[in-house]
DNA sequence: TCTTTTGTAATGCACTCGCACGGTAAAGGC
DNA sequence: GCCTTTACCGTGCGAGTGCATTACAAAAGA
């Protein structure tokens, strides 16, 4: 047996390179040589890991997606004896680039998603990851209509989704500057106020 | 005098080559040749009109916005009698890639978006242009407030934004395919029902 | 007609890109 | 000891890039 490297960590290593210079750079300034770099690893390296560069910003997108699932659980189980509202706040604000880390998260993805739109196997990875956070909220706010926690008339499979579009649609204009993080996350709140009722 | 030729027409029409590339094959994709073949010239050509392919793209999103708000004008005067509700939920729908239009000027959308992220000049005219229609949206909610056409309880600071974000956060899902347009619109019809009175 | 200005084209050049390839070092099985 | 496998590095190459430069055609004033 040879040398013993653990591939998996490798790989989310120079993943995590690859958000930082599209996070510095942007996604067209994402070459083999520029991740290597910014690894502190050779670019044979990288070759090693990720035989074609496509192969690397794939594995990078689903590694994405597990950051922000790992930011997501890390925050909820922060919260003490959270309300159903709590979660479901707690889960949008972790979409919503207010920290470097979410901001950084933000960027990469915006990058996919532009990238989406000519590259249909991003297009398929992002769907699922909206998808699946999609139906997780939906069943939120399900629970939280049986619970008799929301106002009359309203309904879970049309406010979760409303939500949820909303939160995203927020993080275009907190990226270019136009939304402050605190305003955002005012105009989530002012939602939250009209769907829950009020304790 | 030389040749007489209508130096901003060119560019037009240069900006929406940058467009067709830019949604067939990626703002990646975007090279002086591909622009230059797509619109039918020589590089010569481009370079003419366009010193440095920085301007090019700078032109190109102005040009996006004016092509947009062009759409805009079209559809809201091709209204009979509109209630303010259909013009502004004409004015939510031509945001909304639901033509094949409509999809390229969202795929150019994102794709500058992402590229804003590192380049200061593109995040400037984004937050501009976002700014103004915000701005024209919050104007008629205050109007549509002021002549009690909506429910009570209903502040028009926070529906406009909130209506205008949610239709922000919708193009994604849209273009990625995990939305279909028309369930897209189904969810601003229902915000819509829950912020005007109903007649 | 000659000149000047402008539109258009073609070519060249330094540069960067992804990727292929060969080489080296180390770790264990034989 | 050797030998195979794996990790890692460096280099070279063809292709493509943005941009500079030059050449040429056409139009209008002199």
């Amino acid at each position: 047996m040879p040398k013993q490297v653990d591939h998996e960590q490798r790989r989310r290593l120079l993943a995590e390179a690859v958000f930082a210079v599209i996070g510095s750079r942007g996604f067209e300034a994402v070459s083999l040589r520029d991740v290597a770099e910014q690894a502190g690893v050779s670019m044979g390296t990288v070759q090693h890991y990720f035989p074609a560069k496509q192969q690397m910003l794939t594995f990078a997108l689903s590694h994405m997606r597990a950051r922000v699932m790992a930011r997501l659980q890390d925050a909820l189980t922060q919260l003490h004896e959270p309300t159903r509202r709590d979660l479901i706040r707690a889960a949008t604000a972790v979409m919503l680039p207010v920290d470097p880390a979410g901001r950084e998260e933000a960027c990469v993805n915006v990058a996919f998603f532009s990238a989406a739109t000519v590259t249909p196997a991003y297009a398929d990875q992002l769907r699922d990851g909206y998808g699946r956070i999609l139906t997780v909220s939906t069943a939120n706010f399900r629970e939280a209509s049986r619970a008799g926690e929301l106002r009359d008339g309203i309904d879970p499979d049309v406010e979760a989704p409303a939500l949820y579009f909303l939160t995203q649609g927020l993080v275009g204009p907190i990226l270019v500057g136009l939304y402050r993080p605190d305003e955002a996350l005012a105009l989530v709140d002012a939602q939250l106020d009209r769907v829950f009722r009020p304790r």
